[in-house]
RNA sequence: GCGGAUGUAGCUCAGCUGGUAGAGCACCGGAUUGUGGCUCCGGUUGUCGCGAGUUCAAGCCUCGUCAUUCGCCCCA
């Protein structure tokens, strides 16, 4: 019972309809996201850790304390990549790709790694379908993001979910700074009352005051100032331009004023997939506007909106995916026979199984019946020796003798 | 890093105030010599997570440890 191969915490085997479930999300991504211009990119897993202490921010929790680091063999700091996003910015930006083209659209999936407790939907080796798009300034960059994840969802049966819209401003001195200060003033007018956590993070990042968990600080900061009221002229056309379009286009959304992401680098528009579906970790994905990452890392800056969804949170929320055709059964008493049929079915394009060990015709009616498929092979004795195969359909429990193209035939329709 | 819950058969779990472990499902066989599902009969399955301690006696109590899980922090 109790093995001693055991799985690194965080970590998991995915198997079965577990497995099918991701395959199906990753493919209907592919063929969905391809619709709107977007190309697949596959990143290493491991980059050098530079790339997103610069990216991510030297500060964030998940560069400060989450990050797999390894060693190379010239003592060279690689990590795990924790997100996806810094790779697709090194490449775009290492090719040159923004000098060729307009626009660069991207899409990526794969596991990237946090160390973080575990708990429900939350892992060490998670997976995350992302997308950005660069060059795009406009709201409607922003708005075609929207649009496919609603195609998306659509697509992969995905209910109960909404999106949250707010806007955080950017860097202008008029902008987010202003907003920071305000809200700094408000908040430390009640210090004392906030939680021990928000008085920490009014030091480090005050706008993550906002959406604390707590009953006490929420009610505290029912009137604290929004960001959206303090936006630059920009800023705040930006945002009433997306707002305009969305209600074009018949996307609905929640404003939430509350909502600030994680990461350093968004700026104007930043949004989250929720769902009450996902316990404590209610969000299955986000993204934003990031207009300033390209110049973090020393680049001319180039305007970029992007996502990422959380694969092991879609699949939670998601119907299983459609079952492929069970496969035939074949059963007999001459080995030989039975793994000539079996193979001349797979080479027809059919699946098909036998039961390598010599059991009962019970038994092996047993297995043909779990295996769950529609038909079983019959092939004994008599069939053998008349060079024809009896199919029984197992749904009706009936059964005919024929030929074996016959057979086949029937299989197929 | 912090807090709570849980580790008993392949799976889901029961096991009273401590007295040497049980059910359902699953699996195998038979009733049915080449016919599954339904029914009936029979059978297999355990270092009670691991290690110490208390006790005449520990699955149960105590301590430690590992793992899982749900939260916090943070995030997808």
């Amino acid at each position: 019972m109790s093995s001693k191969l055991q799985i690194v915490k965080g970590m998991r085997d995915l198997s079965g309809v577990e497995a099918k479930s991701f395959a199906h999300l990753e493919d209907t991504a592919r063929q969905i996201f391809g619709l709107y211009g977007f190309e697949e990119l596959r990143t290493p897993i491991l980059e050098f850790t530079e790339l997103f202490t610069k990216g991510i921010g030297q500060d964030t929790d998940i560069v400060g304390k989450e990050m797999y680091l390894v060693l190379d063999r010239r003592e060279k700091s690689l990590a795990l990549r924790p997100e996806g996003t810094a790779s697709v910015v090194r490449h775009v930006a290492s090719q040159g790709l923004m000098r060729q083209k307009k626009q660069v659209k991207f899409f990526y999936f794969g596991p990237m790694f946090r160390y973080e407790r575990p708990q429900k939907g939350r892992f060490r080796q998670f997976y995350q379908i992302g997308v950005e798009s660069f060059g795009n300034a406009g709201p409607d960059g922003d708005l075609e993001l929207f649009l496919m994840l609603r195609q998306y969802f659509s697509a992969i049966g995905l209910k109960n979910v909404g999106f949250q819209l707010n806007s955080i401003g950017c860097p202008a001195p008029d902008c987010r700074p202003a907003f920071r200060a305000k809200l700094v003033g408000f908040l430390s007018a009640q210090k004392e009352a906030l939680c021990p956590d928000c008085q920490r993070r009014l030091e480090t990042n005050p706008l993550r005051v906002l959406d604390c968990k707590n009953e006490r600080c929420i009610q505290l900061t029912q009137d604290a100032p929004k960001s959206i009221d303090s936006l630059c002229g920009s800023c705040k056309g930006h945002h009433q331009e997306l707002l305009g379009l969305l209600e074009a286009h018949q996307i609905s959304y929640e404003t939430n004023n509350r909502l600030v992401r994680g990461l350093d680098y968004y700026s104007k528009t930043v949004f989250e997939v929720y769902s009450a579906d996902l316990g404590a970790q209610s969000a299955a994905g986000g993204g934003g506007r990031f207009d300033g990452l390209f110049e973090q890392f020393g680049e001319e800056p180039v305007p970029s909106v992007g996502f990422a969804l959380g694969l092991d949170r879609l699949v939670m929320l998601c119907p299983e995916p459609p079952k492929g055709q069970a496969p035939v059964f074949v059963i007999g008493w001459e080995q030989k026979a039975v793994s000539l049929m079996v193979a001349q079915l797979r080479e027809a394009g059919i699946g098909a199984e036998y039961d390598p060990g010599r059991a009962s015709m019970k038994s092996q009616f047993k297995q043909a019946d779990r295996f769950g498929g529609r038909w079983t092979l019959v092939l004994g004795e008599e069939e053998i020796r008349t060079g024809q195969v009896t199919l029984k359909n197992m749904q009706q429990g009936t059964q005919t003798t024929l030929s074996p193209n016959e057979a086949l035939k029937l299989i197929r329709a």
